[in-house]
DNA sequence: AGCCTTTCGCTACGGGTCGTAGCGTAATGG
DNA sequence: CCATTACGCTACGACCCGTAGCGAAAGGCT
């Protein structure tokens, strides 16, 4: 949840861990307010009622700070087993959707993807905080597809993997594109072609091998 | 190519086009030594041997220089009649990640979508000069593959639409998510599964009508 | 040629943000 | 009680923003 892992001494006073909470809170509120590019330190202090200073110790900037900010309601994503592949795949879909709609999301996420393409630190943090935690449920979704019968076994763990990456490329670049780049609504029309091109193309895909 | 136009008299001393020429290549210059996030207005003029003044006559802020600055490099794309659609497609999304491979391209992409999210008039500018660009391959590769009959003739002009919608936001937004998020190769063996999954796929995500 | 209009380069400015330093104080553990 | 660390606060130089004002340059018009 922190940045900066405080001194590993068990002595002096420990951080608090309500400034944390407090500061995390008001990050997601600048971000509503003013939006990635308007969101400065010293505000997310002053909403925090916290000195900057206290910022610093933690976060070593801006980006470090929105990602930890944003990455705690990626916890909401859940999979539910709904029976089938299809249904399972709409209804991760459509909760991404939910959360790209939300404004804190809307303008941080792309905002500090750009970031990382130019700090290494960053594209891990992101990593690990929120990018490994959405492919999970593709994981999840594709053993679940396995057990029913829906997919076939598994011939060779190297072409899992590489259609594993493929599907979530597939579709969590299609759902942020959809919403973010051509602005348009991932409503459930959308949706259901989405999840049925994916069914219907997941065995050309695998037969590659 | 400028963003304010110039009062539409033919009197006085016209604008110099060596000046949008320079600022916008040494915009992207900028872009690939500074990065979005670290490039300064006062740093563009100076690289284009140009005063602060002249640029802000053009451009009303970074973001709109940025999008114009970027926007020529899609030229490029091209969708050369490669004799299937498979083909087509591969060719398409292998010049598109060329394309994001590129560090002016990579850092700026993100970022100006990122913003548009709150500055509608950014977004319309994007979606004129950038993604309806990309768009118009997707309509010529579903026309083509029509014509070769690898794709039934449509039955209703709105199903035709909301699949063109579809297969521009997978195959986009799946190389955008591999090329930056993901942050792994799009190399020939994800672009053959990826194109496999789409063909096959597609048959069923039309019969949803 | 002379005039008008617009752009150009240049300088300077107020306003804002950054990230840090320094200080005294508060909160722990030994 | 003491060492150690975190906290709030203030102040600071550095940087960037976007604009104003100026004289000079470069065109069209009569």
């Amino acid at each position: 949840m922190c940045s900066t892992t405080p001194r590993n001494t068990r002595t002096g006073r420990p951080r608090s861990t309500e400034a944390d909470a407090a500061i995390l809170e008001a990050t997601r509120a600048a971000l509503v307010d003013m939006g990635w590019s308007k969101l400065t330190m010293g505000d997310v202090a002053t909403r925090a009622g916290v000195a900057k200073t206290t910022l610093y110790r933690r976060w070593a900037n801006k980006n470090e700070l929105v990602v930890d900010a944003v990455a705690v309601l990626f916890d909401e994503l859940e999979l539910p087993d709904l029976g089938s592949l299809q249904a399972d795949i709409e209804h991760v879909v459509l909760q991404f959707a939910a959360l790209l709609e939300r404004p804190e999301t809307k303008t941080a996420l792309m905002a500090v993807v750009a970031e990382s393409t130019r700090d290494a630190p960053l594209r891990e943090r992101i990593r690990t905080s929120i990018v490994d935690r959405q492919k999970r449920l593709v994981l999840d979704g594709r053993r679940r597809a396995q057990e029913r019968g829906e997919l076939s076994a598994d011939p060779d763990p190297v072409t899992v993997d590489a259609l594993d990456d493929l599907i979530f490329d597939v579709v969590a670049g299609a759902v942020v594109h959809r919403a973010l780049v051509s602005a348009e609504p991932v409503d459930t029309a959308w949706v259901a072609r989405l999840s049925a091109l994916l069914v219907g193309g997941l065995g050309a895909a695998a037969a590659l091998g």
